[in-house]
DNA sequence: ATTTGTATCAAACGAACGTTTGAATTTCAA
DNA sequence: TTGAAATTCAAACGTTCGTTTGATACAAAT
């Protein structure tokens, strides 16, 4: 390995966090090899273990390189919605349902963003607590205390940290679960069915909080 | 192979799903060995291939028999109150929330369901096919047709198929997202956050469906 | 008692895995 | 231009993988 700390843009090792990344996100960590891997990014088989010693160091670099520089993407509306004077609680929930479904990022980035979230969910590795404590957390604080702020009625704090869950479940499971939806559905996930999408979570939960009528 | 068709209880057999299901929901096809099913079988390394042709041939078997016979079973409180004359709403979305989170499964068990469910999802195989043909699209239709005949006004069939995926989509994910609920909640699954649970997912829902006050 | 078919077993197969090595090449300051 | 450090490379390391093999044990039927 060249170094410890804050790297230099060398070439070979961004290529090898972005093909890395699309890789794991597709088939999971066990199932990418480290030949797979250095042939995508047009390297030689040596390169991942010379530039981070370890194919679990590259996933993990892919965690705190790539991964969380999209996250801080994807929390930017939710921030900039935060500095705002006046805010509905429809303004938030609109905004964190769009920001995960048609937000900052690219179609692509946005699927490989989900697929790693939801690995890391439901098999929790060292990347776990990089994902936690560098969006999960904050992303849940930020939600809840806007909604605290712009709610017209007092909700106890665990009553509300439900809430934001029940957000995050449907925005998640829109994004990482779309083979179940089309097939449900129908649909193919173009910009049409994704507004609908963003609608329907919308509604759907601000009448889960007692905001809207009936539809 | 023994057969081709059904099989007779071989104890072999049965003890060989009963280990692979463990092992495939905990770690995920790729990063579970023959050998660790065998061992943990308490069988011989050639077993796998000779009950069941292959190791993919076998995960499929888990699907089959094992997994299906679970979904039926979680899937039966809700086609028992398809059979009632009066249903309300609230039973309905209660009833699937119960079926899963509470259900006729044990714990171990559902966790176990779930996480193989998770895992199709995002990266469906060709266990995916049995899993929306056995599970997901009777469960659905179910869902959408009990709720039509019990909603107090019309909804189009479009409409009520994004809230039926918005109660799975809470569902699973209080299921198998269980480290990133308990992180933020700082709550175990002990049975008394279990019913919480429930209760906020029908709460939720049912205002999400515009059916109850405000909380 | 012998045959026949089934199941189990230890052992080995070739292939693919992550990692290491040491030489070749490139980079760049002195 | 030279020399030392950084990077790339082909090759091989030892291990583990899924699968196959052929011998052995066991069962029920003839």
């Amino acid at each position: 390995m060249p170094e410890e700390k804050s790297h230099p843009p060398d070439p070979t090792r961004e290529r090898l966090l972005d093909e890395a990344e699309k890789l794991f996100a597709e088939k999971g960590f066990t199932a990418v090899s480290v030949r797979e891997i250095t042939k995508a990014a047009g390297s030689n088989l040596a390169a991942v273990n010379y530039h981070f010693g370890s194919k679990k160091n590259l996933y993990l670099a892919v965690f705190r390189s790539r991964w969380m520089a999209r996250a801080a993407r994807v929390g930017q509306p939710l921030r900039d919605l935060a500095q705002q004077d006046k805010v509905t609680p429809r303004q938030v929930v609109h905004g964190l349902a769009r920001a995960f479904l048609r937000g900052p990022l690219t179609p692509e980035e946005r699927v490989l963003h989900t697929k790693l979230i939801a690995r890391e969910m439901e098999n929790p590795t060292e990347a776990f607590e990089v994902l936690a404590e560098g969006q999960l957390k904050p992303a849940m604080e930020q939600s809840v205390r806007l909604l605290q702020r712009t709610l017209p009625y007092a909700l106890g704090e665990e009553r509300l940290k439900l809430v934001v869950l029940s957000i995050f479940a449907q925005v998640l499971y829109f994004n990482f679960a779309r083979p179940v939806v089309s097939l449900v559905t129908g649909r193919g996930y173009d910009p049409a069915f994704v507004e609908e999408l963003i609608t329907h979570i919308t509604d759907f939960t601000l009448r889960g909080l007692g905001l809207e009528e009936t539809a």
